[in-house]
Formats: structure tokens, sequence, C-alpha cells
DNA sequence: ACTTGCGTGTTACTAGCGGTAACACGAGTG
DNA sequence: CACTCGTGTTACCGCTAGTAACACGCAAGT
């Protein structure tokens, strides 16, 4: 009731906390996102019901298990974001920074972004849809702040910035996922590429075969 | 075993499926993603075996489902990007016609786009993860063949033609979703912002602050 | 020392899902 | 009349998320 005894218990309560989503984590990453709360159970060595006190439903622990990942993503890519360096270059590292996270940790991606991957039965897998948004929206919201706080982008930037960002967020992750999928290049291609798109070298190429409006 | 026999009753099989499509139809649309075999065939009228007998699982239906939305879709995309214009107008045509479909059907593109919307507890909704990346995927390859049939990009063409291909469908995507749950601006200006994006705005703006590399 | 409370853990259960086996009716065919 | 074959059903399985109810341990209060 004191103080430091509830202190000591939350202590106590927050080291189990992380020990379980470390379990989590390790299901998850096993047995991808389809893993069950018995067998996350089983893998923190305790039961079900414990694990549905301390993140309250399926949803709760899978957001706990998301944030640290999505946290972890976003520091990595404001510190890329803020480097001392022109333009294309802060760009080019903020990409390469992303690319570089979801080569490494594929698992990791794929559980944040795609959830019933490899679920073919009955399919209560984590519904990711839910959660999966709100780390693009936070990387939309992010960009499009740095946007707005660095360019000079004239009347209604706020809006402006606020499309860039999220479109900017979705180029990134779209084709990130299919390059994950395909490995059609290095990612310093990819990079080299997508930051071409953006400085609008689709605007200044040439058409192909002659044509009315082409 | 005669051919026309086969054929009356392949006929009538069909019609089936399409009646049963029809329901599942209404069904998802009300009930969201998660909705129920159980509940796709009593609003069909009869039992669960019979939905199995004719889309083999849940993804099957789901896949059929999705199927002629997403057809439907690319077929007026194809329209606006082969239109008679010049770039930008294409390029913006498509966008707004692209947001124009989510705008008018904002069931269906969450239902194709994002799984477990509406759920809470059992969740054992369709697995779009599994099924809207298909769209995202043959959208992104479609508009890459469009590029690199019609664009100079010079050495390398086909891969970046393929890079830009998802990475635009990507931004799109990204930038239409999020816009289909603010509303920030209208769909016009939505449109014109990102084609500025595309257009190498994004390049071309000034610094906002004096700054080292800024 | 004994009781009271509380945190931690368990077993055993419910309700609902996807999916399937087994059976039943009806119509055309030898 | 028997025989198949398509269409439909009921009744079930195994699994899941989630929950009640009970049991141990340990500190505090009297």
């Amino acid at each position: 009731m004191d103080t430091t005894q509830r202190t000591d218990q939350q202590r106590s309560a927050d080291r189990r906390r992380r020990e379980l989503l470390e379990a989590a984590d390790r299901v998850v990453l096993r047995d991808g996102p389809q893993a069950s709360m018995n067998a996350i159970a089983a893998e923190a060595g305790i039961t079900k019901p414990i694990l549905y006190r301390h993140f309250g439903d399926k949803g709760g622990l899978y957001a706990a298990l998301a944030k640290r990942h999505t946290d972890a993503l976003l520091d990595s890519l404001r510190a890329a974001l803020d480097a001392p360096a022109d333009r294309r270059e802060r760009v080019e590292a903020t990409l390469d920074t992303y690319l570089a996270a979801i080569e490494a940790r594929p698992q990791v991606y794929r559980f944040l972004m795609h959830p019933a991957e490899g679920s073919q039965v009955g399919d209560q897998g984590f519904d990711v849809g839910k959660h999966s948004a709100p780390l693009l929206r936070r990387m939309g919201e992010e960009l499009a702040q740095v946007i707005e706080d660095r360019l000079d982008l004239g009347p209604g930037s706020q809006q402006l910035a606020r499309v860039w960002g999220h479109g900017i967020v979705g180029m990134m992750h779209a084709a990130g996922d299919w390059w994950l999928g395909e490995r059609p290049c290095s990612r310093a291609e990819l990079v080299r590429s997508l930051a071409d798109l953006l400085w609008g070298r689709l605007a200044a190429a040439g058409d192909k075969v002659g044509g009315p409006g082409f």
C-alpha cells in the first residue's frame, strides 16, 4: 500500500511485461502473425489468462509489440532525416535507412505490414490492418512536419506538406514491399530510382514513340 | 455426358456462383470483412457446405469477390491512362479516377484494402493482407508497363519503370487512404498536389530557414 | 500466531469460427 | 426398377479468443 511497495510491484510487473513481450516477439517471428495466444503463453512459460491480464486482449498485445518496432524504426528514420547534408542526400539517406531496416529484419517488417502472410486455415491472425496503418500514418505525419518546417512551399504549404508526406511514405512503402519480394535490383539502385522519381525525372523524360499528345 | 447437358449444368452452376457472390457482396459490405461464412450462406439462403463446394475455402470466396471489384477498377484506370491528352493531364486523370472510385464506394475500398476494419473480438475476418497486395501489385505492374512502353528513360529503363510504377501506385494508395479518412481537402486539390510532387516540385522548392546544408 | 487481503498462477470452461464427413432428396438414364 | 449424380442438409471436429472460478504465497494488521 505504501509507496515503496507499490513501486516494487510496479517494477516487477513491468519486468514481467517486458519478458512477455520478448517471448511474444520470438513466437511471432517464428510462427508468423497467426501465432496463437496459447503458443505465446507457452513460450513465456505461463498460461493464457496472465497474458490477458497484462495486455487486455490480442489487439493490446499486438499493439504493444508493434509499438516497440515502430518506435525504433521511426527513431532511425528521424536520425537520417535530420542528418546535416543537402536535401537529396537526406532523402536518399532516409529511403536507404527504411529499406535497410526492412531488409535486415524482413520478418519484423512482414509482421508489421502483412499480418496474415503465412496463414492458411483458421486464420485468426493479428488484425494488423488496424495497426499497420498507424505506422504508415505516423511516418506520413512526421515527414509532413519535416517538409512543412523546412521547405518554403508558398500558400497552402501545410496541406501540401501533408499530402506529400503521406504520398512519399506510401511510395517508399510500396516500392520497398515490392523490392523485398522480388529483389530486382540493389538497394542503392532502388534508392536512386525513387529519388529520381521525386526529383521530377518522370516529367522530364521524353516520349518514346510519336503520337498525338504523346 | 453429352455436351448440351454439360453446358446446361455449367451454366446453372455459373449462375448460382454469381448469385452467391452477390449475396457475399451484400453481407461483406454490410457487416465488414469479418462477415462469417455462416452469415454469407444465410444471406444467400443456403448453408455453408454449398459455399465451400463453390469456392473451396474462405480465401477462394474472397479472391472471387475481390477479383470483380479489382478488375472493374483496373479497367477504368486503364481508360484514364490511355486517354488522348498530354502526360500531366493523363496522370491527373488517372489519379482522379482512382480517388473517385474509392470515394464513391468506400466500403468496397475498405474491404479490399483494410480487411479487419470493424472487427473487435474473434476477428476471423478475411486475410486481405494476402489479397490486397495483389491489387496494388497488379496496378504497379500495369503502370510500369505503360511507363516503359511510352517513356524514353535511357538505359535500365525497364527496371526504372517498374520501380516507378510500384512507387507511384503506393503514393496514390497511401495518399488516397489518408485523404479518405480525413478529407483534408477536395479531390481536385489532392490530385494537383500529388501531380506537383511527381513533377519535381519537392526538389524545386526553396529552403525555409537558413542553415548549413539546408 | 492467526487472519485478511492481494498479486500471481492455474484449470476448466464458453461461444464462435472455418471446414468437413455423412446422409437425404429429386431428376434423368440404362 | 435400380443407378448415378447434382444439390442440399444436419451434425460434427478442431481450433481459436476470451473468461470465470478456484488455489498458492507472501506481506501487513491485530
